[in-house]
DNA sequence: GCTTCTATACTTAGACC
DNA sequence: TGGTCTAAGTATAGAAG
């Protein structure tokens, strides 16, 4: 009943949860807490829904930092091994040991599975993306073929699909030539285990 | 001001969202409409951790009924290539480990359904193979941009580097429309194209 | 099996510890 | 990094299509 004549301002401390576009947060502080809040609300809603439903789930999730996290139900050891494409099978096995303890409806506190290992390949990966963002002016004087990003976003959901078909194709093929070209230079066999990686990321699609 | 004096019972079609316990929903029908409402909403928080945080973020999913869904930022294909090696034995056995590893849920006779699953899904996952194939010819009537192999063949190592390039950025292009596809059409709640896009892989390039 | 509608239950942005 | 609190944004159970 009593009202707050002096200082109505102070009755609200927060303002409540705000409402967000979905962007990267700039804030590299707060993108750190948000990763850590939905993080734990993303593993949250994989367990519910491999129990509830009894479906097969597995998750795997890198942060900013570096940190690899995971989840499955009953295993998630296929999609970390494509995560430690040359890395050691040691650090593989170990990461997915760590993984199925945290499986099935466990959730508990945390998630939280960090390997030394796992941390240097995330860097590496890190500093590929970086140099790939460098490359991209370049990328544009040689690529005579290549879309536009407007032109990519104009597609429509088919068009998408096929040129992301297609892109598919292409990769193997200057993969092919790259090969071809290293043997020549080279004058040797193939050694994809030990050389591998220029900087070339993946592609990805989504399908639903 | 009328007043429903008649039927007053009609002026709550629904209850509302009410609370329910986290364990396996035993009605086959409504854990299937639960499956399909909370897979979207998984997938959901999936892509707005990869973009808000900028995470790599892999997800994948199997129904009950059997069927496979994947979600990945920056890859999963390929995580979904290991797991369903054309020997079927070999991914069979894998899971079957891992279940076993992982039994400590009671969900022991759950692992011999499952794995009936796992094989209609590996059936379920040449067949979109094939079909992504076969549209490759699609592709290049649709993709006026891409390069023949020929062409590829054709580059000097310069000009497949920075094409290489190129084509990593294209990816990313292609990649960030899928998601916002993915966003609007959970948002939207309207179908998109559905099945197709699981066989994208990866590229990579040996470096000189 | 996926969608729509509605009334809630649940999640989480923001600020602080 | 992870926990707390508040208020508001979202996800979704149930019912029906």
């Amino acid at each position: 009943m009593a009202m707050q004549v002096a200082a109505p301002s102070r009755r609200r401390p927060s303002l409540g949860r705000q409402k967000i576009e979905i962007r990267r947060i700039e804030s590299e502080e707060a993108r750190q807490v948000c990763f850590s809040k939905r993080r734990a609300g993303f593993f949250k809603k994989a367990s519910e829904l491999s129990i509830l439903c009894s479906a097969d789930v597995a998750a795997v999730v890198f942060s900013p930092a570096g940190k690899a996290y995971s989840f499955g139900h009953p295993s998630v050891e296929c999609l970390l091994e494509r995560f430690l494409p040359d890395s050691s099978s040691g650090a593989a096995a170990r990461v997915r040991r760590g993984a199925n303890n945290n499986g099935g409806g466990g959730m508990v506190g945390e998630l939280n599975r960090q390997y030394g290992e796992l941390r240097a390949m995330v860097e590496a990966h890190k500093a590929r993306r970086e140099r790939a963002d460098e490359k991209i002016e370049m990328e544009r004087a040689a690529g005579r073929w290549l879309p536009m990003d407007a032109d990519v976003r104009r597609m429509s959901p088919e068009e998408l699909m096929a040129f992301g078909t297609g892109l598919m194709a292409v990769q193997a093929a200057v993969s092919a030539r790259a090969d071809q070209m290293l043997r020549d230079a080279l004058l040797i066999g193939r050694r994809p285990p030990t050389t591998t990686t220029a900087g070339f990321g993946f592609f990805h699609m989504p399908h639903y």
